[in-house]
DNA sequence: TATAAAACATAACATTTGTTAAGTTTTTAA
DNA sequence: TTAAAAACTTAACAAATGTTATGTTTTATA
């Protein structure tokens, strides 16, 4: 099998690490820095595509409404990650929402500017086009953990996924978002979700301070994937 | 809200209606008859791409396997649709199995033709990346579909969505599909399915003929939907 | 066409998940 | 700093789904 992370990560943050020197100085030459308000949209469903960003500070969380309204969320995107660039490359209109989960410094690109550098650099386009073909296959991976397992193997997924994507930018580690975001992430309700937390706390598989938490027994979740889970 | 059905729909049979006839024709000279049977399979994950398929008769599947091994299946391709292009533009290998769900005739253009394709024909490029965005958003809602609609409503949803796709192919319409692979769509067991199929017949929603699902009443389903089904 | 294999239908029971409700803690904003 | 709002925790009960098992029908193949 592919590298665990890999597999669920749009890997966003190496879009510009494969150029070279002075591209990659052309690129951040032309971003302007933002600063948004926690809760705050960067765009919206069906909004017109303005250019794309890069999160320097903050997390942000990407999700799509179903027919009931409900929010479903299916990615939550960390420092040095690039998005928006899908509408850019085509198609009119965002297919999804992006919202600051905490107040926000990001760097952006706009439209024009983005084609430019297109235009300058040749290879960012191929770049571009190869990531969405990845992320294309984490959502297809999504896809199967969601429709195959049950919900304490789908919090022990998506616990090792985010606590891998967190802990790059904080010293502490810890996963720290709300119940009803979780909960959006793992198809299910922030009670149902809260049962499974105090049996993984009970089996001291994590540790939660305030709504911090924590893994303290990483094989164990590991295991509960391996096992026949439905 | 947009079509109900262009949300889970790649529309990938419409990739070459935008181009001028000189250019379709360009395209459907490069392309070479293939026969499949049923049960090979056109790729597989990992392996490495060899150019892009149109079907001429017949259905396949797109699927991954999970972690446990189980196939979740994701799309079924019908008639006139184009794929096995995302690993193409960038990607090494391929990120999805392609299954011939009965004996097939598909159209087939080799890697090396198919970029010459896309410099003859400038159109092509934009056209392609262009649906691939669109197919990301399709993935994203059967993310919200899986995640937040109980087993009757995720039922009610595919069998509708199928339908559609398969009612352009046939006369007599329905449904032809094992219930091992519409349980793999749905996200169940084949003995769930069976249960809620049992229900929506007494309900005369569906009428069965050996194993093929007939809709009577595509209101009731469409009407499983709008209610707060979790 | 006969036979074996695969697919299907159904039911009973076990387990998981959803829902409602009530009390507590934490965060927000005046 | 404090009051109000939001978020969180937990438990009990209801509903949905998973699992096992058995018999039947359909399909594939010799």
């Amino acid at each position: 099998m592919k590298n665990f992370y890999s597999q669920f990560d749009f890997q966003s943050e190496l879009l510009f690490e494969a150029l070279t020197t002075d591209e990659k100085n052309a690129v951040y030459a032309s971003m302007e820095s933002l600063t948004i308000k926690k809760g705050s949209l960067l765009f919206y469903e069906e909004g017109v595509p303005t250019g794309i960003f890069q999160i320097k500070k903050g997390k942000v969380k990407k999700f799509k409404r179903g027919f009931s309204g409900t929010e479903q969320i299916f990615y939550i995107y960390t420092p040095g990650d690039v998005f928006g660039y899908h509408a850019l490359f085509g198609e009119e209109r965002y297919q999804d929402s992006c919202e600051a989960l905490e107040d926000l410094e990001v760097n952006f690109i706009a439209k024009d500017i983005f084609f430019q550098l297109l235009q300058v650099i040749p290879a960012l386009q191929q770049t571009f086009i190869k990531n969405i073909g990845h992320e294309f296959g984490v959502l297809a991976n999504i896809i199967a953990v969601l429709a195959q397992k049950n919900l304490n193997a789908r919090l022990a997924i998506n616990l090792l996924i985010l606590e891998n994507r967190f802990e790059k930018h904080s010293k502490a580690g810890g996963i720290d978002l709300t119940r009803e975001d979780l909960a959006n992430i793992i198809g299910t309700s922030a009670e149902s979700l809260g049962r499974s937390l105090k049996q993984f706390k009970d089996e001291g598989i994590i540790e939660v301070d305030k709504r911090v938490i924590y893994i303290k027994n990483k094989e164990q979740l590991l295991q509960l994937l391996s096992n026949k889970e439905s």
